[in-house]
RNA sequence: GCGGGCGUAGCUCAAUGGUAGAGUAUCAGCCUUCCAAGCUGAAUGUUGUGGGUUCGAGUCCCAUCGCCCGCUCCA
C-alpha cells in the first residue's frame, strides 16, 4: 500500500544526508537489503540497545508479584550447529518451494498448491492418465472444495459418488505430468515452473573445505542460541524459576523481496528475551510482557497513535503458541501497520524440541519445593520415603519440569526506524528576514538523541570559543557533545535540529562577563522543541544537561 | 520474479546529437552579539556500468546494475 511516498523520501532523505543511514557497499552500486548506519545512526542504534538493555536486562522493572525480576544477559555465535536448525524447525519452515504461472505471472506456494484429478493414476502415471487433472485451487484443501463447490457437485453427480476425486498437492504431481496441470488463478495449462526451492535462511561453509558436510546456517534469529544455552545459564549463575536470557545480536533472512527502507533487512539485528516461568503463572507473564515492552516505547517517545499493541487471532498463531501480541507502528511507507515486536506464548516448544533432538535433558528441577516437601512429611511424621519412591516423585512436575517460554522479540532496526520516523517533524517559522522557512527537526527522546548537546560560542571572539570548548571537553566525559564555531548561529542551530539535538549551549557575552551583561557567567541553553532559551550558570551547565537528559 | 518510472557535482536540477553548467552544501579567509541563503576565494564529474549507431552521444539503440511505485512473497 502506498502510504505517505513523500514524507519517506524527505526522511530517507535526511538520513543519508545527515548521515544516519546509508546503502551498504554504495560505491559498487549498493547490495540489495542491506543498511549501513553513518556516524549519527550507529549512536541512536546505540542508544536504542543500550536503553533496552538498561531497562530490561540491568534493572528491569518489578515483576506483576512486585519482586525484582531476574534477568541475566548472553552473547551466542551466529553460526551455530547446524542441528539446532532442524530442531527449531527453521530448516524445513524456513523452506518454501514455490510455482510461478509464465502465463499470469502469478507465484503459489506449492505446497498450498491443490490439484484435483478424477484418478490417482493422474499424479503417479503417464502423460495421458495427467488428462484427468480438472482443475486446481490455492490455499487449505476444504477451502479449495468449497470455492469450487459447483465443479466438485457436478462431477460427483456425474461419477455417480461423493468421493470420486483425488485431491493432492502439486508436490506429488509428477514432473512429467505438470504441463497438464491448470494454473489456479488462469486456468491455462503448460505454463507452470517446476516447484523452485526458496530458502530463506543464510548457508555458509564452516571450514575451507566446501562440501556439505561443512554447511552451515547464519542464525535467522537470535532465540535458538538462548534456548541452546538454557541449561548452561542455570547451572552457572544460580538464577532460579522465574527469570530471563536477554540477548541483542545479528540476524539474517533470505528475504525474497527486501522493501520499504531498513524495514525488510537481509541483515538485522534482535533484541529478545526469553521469560522461563511455571506453566501455571504464564499466561501472567505473558500479560506482563506484553504491556511492558509496549510501555517501554511509548516511555521513549513512541506516544502517537500510530504505535499500537495488538493480539494476534487464533488463526494467526503458531500450532504451538498460546498467545502473541504484536506491537505494531503506523510506519510512513504503508497505510497498514508494520510489527516491530512480537510477545509470544511458546509453550515449552522450543526447550522439548532441542531436549528431543540433543538428547540433553533441559528439565528444571525445584530444589526448594523438594525440600520443603520432604520437611513437611518429615514434620507430619510420615515414613521416609524409599529411593525409588522419592525418585518417582521428583521426577515429574511440581517438582521437575520443562519451563515455559514467553517471548518478547524485538527488532533494533524496525525500532530505531520508527523512532526515526516518529521524530521527523516539519514547521514553518519566519527567518531573519521575515521570510517563512520551515524548520526541519528530529524529535527524540533526550536518551536517543544521538547528540546531547551542542556547544556554540556565539562569535569567535573575546574568549567564547575558548570556554565554549572548556564546557565542550567537560561535557564530554558524561554524554555526547558537539562543538560548532562556523557560521550564522541561526544556522548552527538549525544543523542541530536536523540532527536531533536536543539542547544546544550558547556561550555570548553575558557568559564571558562583557561590560554590558545583564547575567554575568550564565550561557542560553535553547530548547529542540519549544525554541524557548533559559540561563544557566556555565559552572552549572553540565548538571543541568545531566538531569535533563538522564545520564 | 513480473510490470511501470527514474539514474548528470555531496544535495536539488539545467544542458536542439556539437566545449558538461547553475543554485545549494562543503572548505579557507573576512565580517558578525541568538534562530539556515553577508563578502572574497577554492575544490567538486569516466553523465550508474558496459556495449552499439554516429565525424561526434548526457542526449538515440541494446544489455546490465541500483533505487522508487504496483503485483507477488513475508516461517
Amino acid at each position: 500500500m502506498p502510504g505517505d511516498v513523500a514524507f519517506m523520501e524527505k526522511l530517507v532523505a535526511l538520513c543519508k544526508r545527515r548521515g544516519f543511514i546509508f546503502p551498504s557497499s554504495e560505491i559498487y552500486g549498493g547490495i540489495n537489503g542491506f543498511w549501513d548506519y553513518g556516524p549519527l545512526g550507529v549512536e541512536l542504534k546505540r542508544n536504542i540497545k543500550n536503553a533496552w538493555w538498561q531497562d530490561m536486562v540491568v534493572n528491569p522493572p518489578n515483576g506483576p508479584d512486585g519482586n525484582e525480576i531476574q534477568m541475566v544477559g548472553l552473547d551466542c555465535s551466529i553460526i551455530m550447529n547446524p542441528k539446532v536448525w532442524v530442531a527449531s524447525g527453521h530448516a524445513t519452515g524456513f523452506s518454501d518451494p514455490m510455482v510461478d504461472c509464465k502465463a499470469c505471472k502469478a507465484r503459489f506456494r506449492a505446497d498450498q498448491f491443490r490439484v484435483v484429478a478424477l484418478t490417482a493414476d493422474a499424479f503417479s502415471d503417464t502423460a495421458a492418465g495427467s488428462q484427468t487433472f480438472v482443475f486446481s485451487g490455492y490455499g487449505a484443501r476444504d477451502e479449495v472444495l468449497e470455492a469450487n463447490r459447483k465443479k466438485v457437485e457436478k462431477i460427483a453427480k456425474a461419477q455417480g459418488g461423493d468421493n470420486v476425486l483425488e485431491i493432492r498437492t502439486f508436490l506429488d504431481v509428477r514432473p512429467s505430468a505438470r504441463a497438464f496441470v491448470p494454473c489456479p488463478e488462469c486456468e491455462q495449462r503448460g505454463h507452470l515452473t517446476d516447484p523452485r526451492s526458496f530458502n530463506l535462511m543464510f548457508k555458509t561453509f564452516v571450514g575451507a573445505m566446501e562440501d556439505a558436510s561443512a554447511e552451515a546456517w547464519l542464525r535467522p534469529e537470535t532465540a535458538q542460541g538462548i534456548f541452546a544455552n538454557y541449561k548452561n545459564v542455570l547451572d552457572t549463575s544460580r538464577v532460579k524459576i522465574p527469570f530471563g536470557i536477554a540477548q541483542i545480536g545479528k540476524a539474517f533472512r533470505n528475504e525474497i523481496n527486501p522493501r520499504n527502507y531498513t524495514f525488510r533487512s537481509r541483515e538485522f539485528e534482535q533484541m529478545e528475551i526469553e521469560y522461563f516461568c511455571r506453566d501455571e503463572d504464564s499466561m501472567k507473564w505473558y500479560e506482563f510482557w506484553r504491556t511492558t515492552r509496549y510501555q517501554w516505547y511509548v516511555g521513549l517517545g513512541l506516544k502517537s497513535e500510530k504505535l499500537r499493541l495488538r493480539d494476534q487471532t487464533k488463526e494467526e498463531l503458531a500450532h504451538y503458541s498460546r498467545a502473541c501480541a504484536d506491537i505494531e507502528y503506523l510506519f510512513p511507507f504503508s497505510d497498514e501497520h508494520q510489527e516491530l515486536e512480537g510477545c509470544a506464548h511458546r509453550g515449552c516448544f522450543d526447550l522439548t524440541q532441542h531436549m528431543q533432538h540433543s538428547g540433553a535433558d533441559l528439565n528444571y528441577f525445584e530444589e526448594e519445593l523438594w525440600a520443603k516437601f520432604l520437611a513437611e512429611r518429615k514434620a507430619r511424621g510420615e515414613p521416609e520415603l524409599t529411593k525409588d519412591q522419592k525418585s518417582e516423585i521428583a521426577g515429574k512436575p511440581p517438582y521437575r519440569y520443562l519451563p515455559t517460554v514467553i517471548e518478547p522479540s524485538a527488532g533494533a532496526d524496525r525500532a530505531t526506524l520508527a523512532f526515526l520516523c516518529e521524530a521527523y517533524t516539519e514547521d514553518q517559522k519566519p527567518d531573519a528576514k521575515g521570510a517563512m522557512q520551515t524548520r526541519v527537526y528530529m524529535r527524540f527522546h533526550p536518551r536517543l538523541a544521538p547528540i546531547k548537546a551542542a556547544f556554540l560560542p556565539l562569535v569567535n571572539k573575546d574568549g567564547m570559543p575558548e570556554l565554549a570548548e572548556k564546557l565542550y571537553r567537560d561535557a564530554k566525559k558524561h554524554f555526547n557533545a558537539f562543538y560548532d564555531d562556523s557560521g550564522a548561529i541561526g544556522r548552527r542551530y538549525y544543523r542541530q535540529d536536523e540532527a536531533g539535538t536536543p539542547y544546544c549551549v550558547t556561550i555570548d557575552g553575558d557568559t564571558i562577563g562583557a561590560t554590558n551583561a545583564q547575567h554575568p557567567g550564565t550561557v542560553t541553553i535553547r530548547d529542540r522543541d519549544t525554541l524557548e532559551q533559559v540561563r544557566v550558570n556555565h559552572t552549572r551547565v553540565i548538571d543541568w544537561l545531566r538531569e535533563k537528559i538522564g545520564v
